[in-house]
DNA sequence: CGCGCATGATACAGTTTGTTACAAACTCCG
DNA sequence: CGGAGTTTGTAACAAACTGTATCATGCGCG
């Protein structure tokens, strides 16, 4: 988990505060890059693979608290929010979104890095869900998925054809098997929506996925709904990195 | 998202505090039992679904560090450490120990409650098979129960469906062989939620799980009703991890 | 523009679960 | 032993939830 040294996101809009601080967590042995707003950040953690995010809460543009809660939501990533006052009302409202712990500003940089460390050391001992590599072929129950060519073969061999949200849903379960997933997380998982209060769509997508993978599509073995909770992917998952 | 709501064991000997913390998780959507020292805390933790574990380290008795340390161990449960002062050694050695975060007393109720949220996110995205306490695939009486497949095949190997209740109704009697389980017990194990006044469901999930795996339902040797007390699960029941 | 495809919306049938009702089983007690 | 009061078993019903066929929409593509 440690092989490469983590790397931290820095995002704040203040050009003096991001860019000490980077320079900071880089002296000292971790990687950083740091970003001036939301929307950077956003494509920083498309292009790179992110261990922790250090938001700032008030920003120009989309705000923190937004960006904060789209990560947590996914599950993908540790934040540590930077609040501007020794307010407590802030820093509580930070963890109720969902951040992993706060910093008030001014801050000790000594101090944010051991909470960085802190935090890291507490979710790497969650196994990796976030894991940052992609994995790139996916086995299960005979099953093969390529996910950079987004192709599927059966156990025989045979490919079978997938429309992208069946394989946006395919590889949200297979990334996490065996776990209860309801709707608005599978809906988050695939498409990043809210859904609506009547949101069929994830039954659908389900229905047409098990229609392509289930033997017997009547008595899905692989895909289990659980009445009330959502829905499990129940086969053993093997991951392969090329 | 809001399954059943999770449920909180408070364990610290000042009554005050585990009772006023208490109502205060309750009033704010989660539900929460308190127990005053490791011992009683270890019972509620086999009678009961608990979720979560905020604990005091400093106790009479057994210790909460070597409570903390046994639940770490066995994997089963996320703590969060209530420790007694500011004191860096005693946290440290808290999240040395494994628990999940730590809160210095005199602590504001909502940070707390802000960090169990935050806590239970992190944990609730863990895959099943991580967790070292789960067992895979149980046996009773020639029965098998495939956990994490969610399938139940009788004496003759032949496939039984179980629906979502009656497969959880069926796990929490196969974790709690040959013990009674009052329909509190069961209603919290298997759904989570409070039961009614006169709340017969239990009754009839029971009756519908009999009517599967009883040769005779009508005269049942596997869940016994205990008159007056609840039911029993009276078949040895052995576990296997894959 | 028309065609084909993917996908969300809608509708309806089928399942699962909780509620209610009543009969049966049990306890208590004289 | 018998009857009152309580508890349990379960059928029958109702409500909630899910599966999926079908349709409408939007998009890409020639």
């Amino acid at each position: 988990m440690s092989d490469p040294s983590p790397h931290i996101l820095v995002v704040d809009d203040h050009r003096d505060i991001r860019e000490t601080l980077a320079r900071y967590l880089v002296k000292n042995g971790l990687r950083a890059t740091a970003c001036e707003n939301a929307a950077a950040a956003r494509k920083a953690l498309k292009a790179a693979s992110i261990d922790l995010v250090v938001l700032d809460i008030m920003m120009p543009g989309e705000d923190g608290l937004s960006l904060c809660r789209h990560l947590v939501e996914t599950g993908s990533m540790p934040v540590i929010l930077l609040t501007a006052m020794a307010d407590d009302t802030d820093r509580v409202i930070g963890l109720e979104i969902g951040a992993d712990d706060y910093v008030t500003k001014p801050f000790n940089p000594r101090e944010l890095l051991a909470r960085i460390r802190a935090v890291l050391r507490r979710t790497s001992l969650v196994p990796k869900d976030r894991d940052p590599i992609e994995q790139d072929r996916m086995h299960f129950d005979g099953w093969a998925l390529n996910v950079t060519r987004r192709e599927l073969t059966d156990p025989d061999g045979i490919a079978v054809a997938l429309s992208s949200g069946e394989f946006q849903l395919l590889c949200a379960f297979l990334k996490r098997p065996k776990m209860v997933l309801n709707r608005d997380q599978l809906m988050d998982l695939t498409t990043g929506r809210t859904p609506a209060v009547f949101d069929r769509s994830i039954d659908n997508q389900v229905s047409r996925l098990r229609r392509k993978i289930e033997e017997d599509p009547k008595d899905p073995k692989l895909i289990k709904t659980v009445w009330g909770g959502g829905y499990m992917f129940t086969a053993d998952v093997k991951e392969q990195v090329e």
